[in-house]
DNA sequence: CGTTATTTCTTCGAGCATTGAACTTAATTT
DNA sequence: AAATTAAGTTCAATGCTCGAAGAAATAACG
C-alpha cells in the first residue's frame, strides 16, 4: 500500500476510531473505547471534535436493543448513544479494471459503494496512454455524476487483475496486452490526488478481513478461484504484498513441472489445473461442449460443467477431482510455508467447491503432517462481486488520513 | 515470539536504543538519534538515564576514525563520544537443543555469547520430564559457572530443531521421540523467569537479519540446508512464525507427491531430495561409501560426497543436480507466494552450493515468470555454528524489556 | 595565539496525546 | 422520590518528544 502524495499523518487515534466505525458500524462511545483500546475520555475527545466538524453524528434509534449489554435490553443506567459516520463527509473514487471492462464506483466516508458504473471496451486493444485516458474519463464521469452534497475526494483507487509492482505500475494483467504501465503517476498528476493501485485479490482479502468476524485473525489467505487463480494474503493483520507488490501469486505456484501450459507462459502452474479456462479446456476435449473464447469461458459455460457434475457425469467429476488434487497440492505448500490460521476459498469457482473438496482434502491429508494441518482451517466463502470495490475503497480510506478542516 | 511472564512494557524508545546498540555496536548519540529516528534531545535523555544506571558507558578511543563523517577523519567540531552497552548489566541463558546434544550459553547485555557449554546425551531416549530436567540442569550449571559481576538474568531462551507450537510446546523435534512437550511453563515456574522457545531456523534468520547490512530488508528468507531443510522467514521486519509458530516449514513443501519418504512420514518433501540424509541415501545406493547412521550422515561423509563432485564424479554431480532441481522447485513456490526481496541459502549444506546452483537456477528460470524472478535475489550465506545462539539471545533480549532498577 | 566556525551534547520549556478522577446526565429500580 | 447504575464530559496530571538555546570541545583561520 503506498501513495503518491506526501504522507500527512493524521492522528492515529482518530484514524483508528474512524476505521472502527467503518468495520463495526455505528457504535456508542464506550464500545468504541473498548474496540480501539483507549480510555472513554480519549474517545470522547476525538468524537466530540469530529461531531463538531460534521464528520460524525449521533443517531437516535427508538427502542434500540443493545447487544453489548447482557440481556440485550436497554438495562439501567444512562442509555448509550450510538454515533455514526456521515457518509457524505468525503468520498473516494475507485476503479476496477478487468478483462474488457472498466468499473468505476463512488465510495462514501463509511466505506460503502455509493454508486457504480460499468463500461465495456476492448481492454486488450489499449495502449498505455489510452488506458490511462479511459480510466481518467471514467473517474471524471463518476465525479460528474456524483450526487451533490459530498465532501472532498480523498483519493483514487485502482483494483486490477494481475501483477501490480510497487503499488505503482501494472507489471502484467490479463486484461491488457501492454506491460509495465505506470498507472499511478499520470492519474495522481492529473487529479492532484493520492492514487492507490492494488491487485484485485488483495482488495478482496482486505474487504473480507475488514468484516467484524475476522478482526482477530491476523494470518489468513483468501483464495480466488475464477478464470485464473488468485490469492490475497493477510499477514500480521495487514495485506501482504511483498516488497514489490508482486506476491501471493498462488495460482502460479507449481504442481507439475511438465504440466500443461499456463497463461503466464510457464508450465504446470496450479492455475493451469484449477482455473476455469483449464477446466473448460479439458472438458471440451472429452465432452461435447460449445466452442468458446478459450481463454475466458463464460459463467454459463462453467455452470453447465457444474451441472454435468451434479448429474454424476464421471468425466466432469473426474476433472474436478483432478483440480481438487492440484489445489490440495498448492495448499499444502501454502500451509507449510505460512501456516495461516484460516484459508477461505472464494471467487466464482466456489460453485464447484463440493466437487473439488474431497480430493483437495485427500491431497492435503496425504501430504501434510497433522501438526501443520490442524493449525489451519479451510472453508469456502460466499463469493460476492462487490468485495473488490469495498476492498479498494477501504484501502484508499485507510491510506489517506482524514484531516480536519482539510 | 511470546513469553510466560506478564509483558511489562519498558519504554519503547529505550528498547529501540538498546537494540540499535546491539545491532550497530557502539555509537555516538547523534548517530543513535538518526538510527532510531528520534531527536538528539530524546536520545540524550534516555542514554543519560542509562549511563547513570550503569547499563551504558562512554568509551574513549584514541585517534578514533569516524566513518560517519565525510573524509573519515575526526573533522572539526566537538568530537563524538561513542557509548557502548556494559556487557555485565544483565544476562540471559539460552539453550540449543539438537540431536544428541544440549548446548547452553550465557548471553550478555550486548547480545554476545559470553560462554558456552555442550553436553552430549541420547536425546531421543528422554521422556518429557527428563528433557525438562536435563535442560534445567544445564541452565543451573550455566548460572553456577557464570563469571561474577553479572547483573540479573532477564530470561531463558530455547532454540530447538523442529516444530515449536505457540512458542510454548515442542510439537515435534527430530531430537526427541516424545511429542508435544510443554517446555516453557515448567522452566518458567522453576526459575521464575520469562522463557522463550523458538525454532532454530527462526533464530538464525533473526540473527542474520540483525546484522547491520540487512536492517533495511523487511522481507527475506533464510534457508537452512543440513540434515534436514529448514527456513526462517522475516516478514515485515520481524520473524514470522504464523499464529502457531508452526510455519516456514520449507523443507516439507512438496516436490513430488509420489517421491521418496521423508522424515516427516510423508512423501516427496523437498527435504527428501535436498537434505543430507537424502543425498547420502541416494549416494550410497550408487557409490561405494561407508555405511552410516542413515538418518544423520556426518560432516565428514558429506564432505566426502562433495569431494567426489569436485573431482567431477558424474554420479555425485547428478545427485546434486537433482537436489538443485528440487530446491529450485521449492523456491519457485516460495517466491510466488511471498516474493521476499532476498533469499539466503545457508546451513552446513552450502558446502555444495556450487553444485546445486546451476540446476536450481534453471529450475527457477523454467518455472517462474521474469517479473517475479527479478524481484528476488538469491545467494549463499556463510554458515556459522554460532548464529543460532546469537539469534535466541537476541530473541530473549528483544522480548524482555529492560527495566531500570529492576 | 586568539577568534571564528563547526559539531556534539545537554537542558529547559512548550506541545501534545492520553488517562484517572471527579462530575454530569439520563435512564431504571425500589 | 430516592437510590442505583451506566454513559459521557471535563479537567488536571503525567509522560513523551522535540525545538531552541546554550554549553562544550574541537579544527580552521588570520
Amino acid at each position: 500500500m503506498n501513495r503518491i502524495s506526501p504522507e500527512q499523518s493524521g492522528s492515529p487515534t482518530r484514524d483508528r476510531i474512524l476505521n472502527a466505525l467503518r468495520v463495526h458500524g455505528p457504535q456508542a462511545r464506550v464500545d468504541l473505547a473498548s474496540i480501539v483500546e483507549m480510555s472513554p475520555a480519549t474517545v470522547s475527545g476525538v468524537t466530540g471534535e469530529l461531531v463538531r466538524a460534521g464528520a460524525m453524528r449521533e443517531v437516535f434509534e427508538r427502542d434500540a436493543a443493545d447487544s453489548t449489554r447482557e440481556g440485550g435490553g436497554r438495562g439501567r443506567g444512562r442509555p448509550k448513544v450510538t454515533i455514526e459516520l456521515v457518509p457524505q463527509t468525503a468520498h473516494v473514487i475507485v476503479v476496477k479494471l478487468s478483462i474488457n471492462e472498466i468499473q468505476v464506483a463512488l465510495g462514501d466516508f463509511t466505506g460503502s459503494t455509493a454508486s457504480t458504473h460499468t463500461r465495456s471496451l476492448d481492454t486488450r486493444a489499449l495502449s498505455a496512454a489510452e488506458l490511462v485516458k479511459a480510466i481518467a474519463e471514467e473517474v471524471e464521469r463518476c465525479h460528474r455524476d456524483m450526487s451533490p452534497g459530498y465532501g472532498p475526494c480523498l483519493g483514487i483507487g485502482l483494483a486490477v487483475q494481475g501483477l501490480v509492482r510497487d503499488s505503482d505500475v501494472l507489471a502484467w494483467s490479463p486484461a491488457l496486452s501492454v506491460r509495465d504501465v505506470d498507472i499511478v503517476r499520470p492519474l495522481a498528476d492529473r487529479f492532484g490526488l493520492s492514487v492507490y493501485a492494488a491487485n484485485d485479490a488483495n482488495c478482496i482479502a482486505l474487504a473480507i478481513r475488514n468484516r467484524p468476524e475476522f478482526q482477530s485473525i491476523d494470518n489468513m489467505a483468501v483464495l480466488m478461484l475464477g478464470t485464473g487463480v488468485g490469492m490475497g494474503l493477510i499477514v500480521g493483520g495487514k495485506v501482504y504484498d511483498g516488497r514489490t507488490g508482486a506476491a501471493a501469486e498462488f495460482g502460479h505456484t507449481k504442481y507439475q513441472m511438465d504440466g500443461p501450459f499456463c497463461h503466464c507462459g510457464r508450465r504446470g502452474c496450479i492455475e493451469s489445473f484449477v482455473g476455469d479456462y483449464a477446466l473448460y479446456r479439458d472438458a471440451r476435449a472429452m465432452l461435447d461442449l460449445p466452442n468458446t473464447d478459450a481463454l475466458h469461458p463464460s459463467e454459463e459455460q462453467m455452470q453447465a460443467l457444474c451441472d454435468l457434475a451434479a448429474r454424476g457425469d464421471p468425466v466432469a467429476l473426474g476433472l474436478f477431482e483432478q483440480a481438487g488434487r492440484a489445489l490440495g497440492f498448492g495448499l499444502t505448500n501454502l500451509i507449510a510455508l505460512i501456516s495461516p490460521s484460516l484459508i477461505l476459498v472464494s471467487g466464482s469457482g466456489v460453485r464447484a467447491y463440493e466437487y473439488l473438496e474431497p480430493s483437495m482434502r485427500r491431497s492435503l491429508g496425504d501430504a501434510l503432517v497433522e501438526t501443520l494441518l490442524a493449525n489451519t482451517e479451510i472453508r469456502p466463502y460466499r463469493w460476492d462481486e462487490d468485495l473488490t470495490l469495498r476492498g479498494i475503497i477501504a484501502l484508499v480510506l485507510g491510506g489517506v488520513p482524514f484531516q480536519l478542516g482539510a
